[in-house]
DNA sequence: AAGCTTGTCAGGCATATGCCTGACAAGAGT
DNA sequence: ACTCTTGTCAGGCATATGCCTGACAAGCTT
């Protein structure tokens, strides 16, 4: 904790504002997309030390951070994922197709392993966690925007371990998804056309390969890989 | 903005020092608790704009929250939930026992309606959402220091809402959260000392109240509001 | 005192799970 | 050609769920 306590607020020395200071001088244009206002002015005034950035714009969700984008034109855009309408993964794939030269940093709390090859398959060249300093979040634009794919190193032992989900096939998946959404095996046999017995050895292969022997520990992990949508209980969503 | 930069940068105007303005002049004392660097400048930040809110300290853990709210002793903390270690609910509750005097605001994601009955409980004057804007922040800082019990309008609806969990008898929330966390009915049985046919009655008794007829959707209940930890796909607990 | 809720327990019954054993065809990789 | 994986399907079997019917004691409300 750099913070001093009870001083008189010791007004953050902004040590590292030149030690990120661009090489060629050009400040990187940024685009701040989280439905948080208090994020963002967290992200504005904690970037501000840094000479080199510059917050041109800011988005509160999916749809927002497309359109300011095309018309604000940021070198990078710092991407929440959780956003009202269109997450944060969806828009990075939009705004990918649409302007390529934009690069997208993730940043948020999902720490998921499949959060993880989630997030590079939507095209975004970075991930970093919330839980990042302000120095290892600084750090990471610029690396990012000099064409390095950057990951919290946070997530460096989620890394490490096989990507269990990488290990299902699509199919396996998608039942995965049914089932961690309620559905029983019955209705996803009805729902996909097929055998209950289909879907009895299905959940049984996905079973052992996750280790996870019941249906509430599938649920479970469907929901920290990012499989599924979290439980929103967002007063918007009620 | 406290932090300087050199840029030019907009320097927002703070725009509401005056209008929140302490009727008694004295300054309200905070203590900012968040795991997330981020958010806890961001909070500081937007908070800086008013000349009678003045943070004194911050804490990135429940334990951290306590021993410094014990030192700072502040006015009023400021607290998220999810955090590492004990979540911000406990903490309140301990910081609330030590110091009465010390006034908590729950400022967290979570939306949900148990949450909202949770932070009553557990002893917190408030409970924001993130999606605040600064000012209603400020305004809910102000109001809950004047003795005001203060939830963020996004929860209204929510709040109109019938308590589906008020309805459920503390044995009944307590098998709902083992059910939610992947344990079996045999295992709970057991685990409380009671017949399995027990749990499977209080189960089915729960089912009944809250309109889930599964152990998947009593799992996804129990997230949804709150009453389990969100599943922490975080690196620390991987 | 009568009624209510809670927590405890039990039985039955249809269905679903979890775990095992198979099987077969299509496709990919070697 | 051979192996491997995938997706499909089936049977059996022990256990768990989901849904119903009870029951009884303790406590609280009225």
């Amino acid at each position: 904790m750099s913070r001093s306590a009870k001083a008189p607020r010791p007004q953050r020395p902004a040590k590292s504002a030149r030690t990120t200071r661009a090489a060629n001088g050009r400040r990187i244009r940024l685009l701040l997309v989280d439905d948080h206002p208090v994020v963002r002015e967290g992200l504005r005034s904690c970037l501000a030390a840094h000479a080199n950035l510059h917050v041109v714009g800011e988005a509160a969700s999916g749809e927002e951070a497309v359109v300011k984008a095309t018309r604000l034109k940021p070198d990078l855009v710092l991407m929440d994922i959780n956003l009202p309408g269109i997450n944060g993964l969806e828009a990075t794939r939009q705004l990918r197709q649409l302007m390529p030269a934009v690069k997208v940093l993730v940043l948020t709390v999902q720490g998921g392993r499949e959060y993880v090859s989630q997030v590079a398959r939507h095209g975004a060249q970075g991930y970093m966690l919330k839980d990042a300093s302000p120095d290892e979040l600084a750090r990471a634009i610029v690396a990012v925007h000099h064409g390095q794919a950057v990951f919290s190193h946070q997530l460096s032992e989620v890394l490490a371990l096989p990507d269990s989900t990488q290990l299902l096939t699509p199919r396996e998946r998608e039942v995965l998804t049914r089932i961690a959404q309620g559905e029983r095996g019955k209705d996803i046999a009805r729902c996909f056309g097929v055998s209950p017995s289909t879907i009895k050895t299905l959940r049984e292969r996905l079973m052992r390969k996750l280790g996870r022997h019941s249906i509430a520990a599938l649920t479970k992990y469907a929901l920290e890989q990012g499989l599924i949508a979290p439980p929103a209980a967002r007063s918007r969503s009620v």
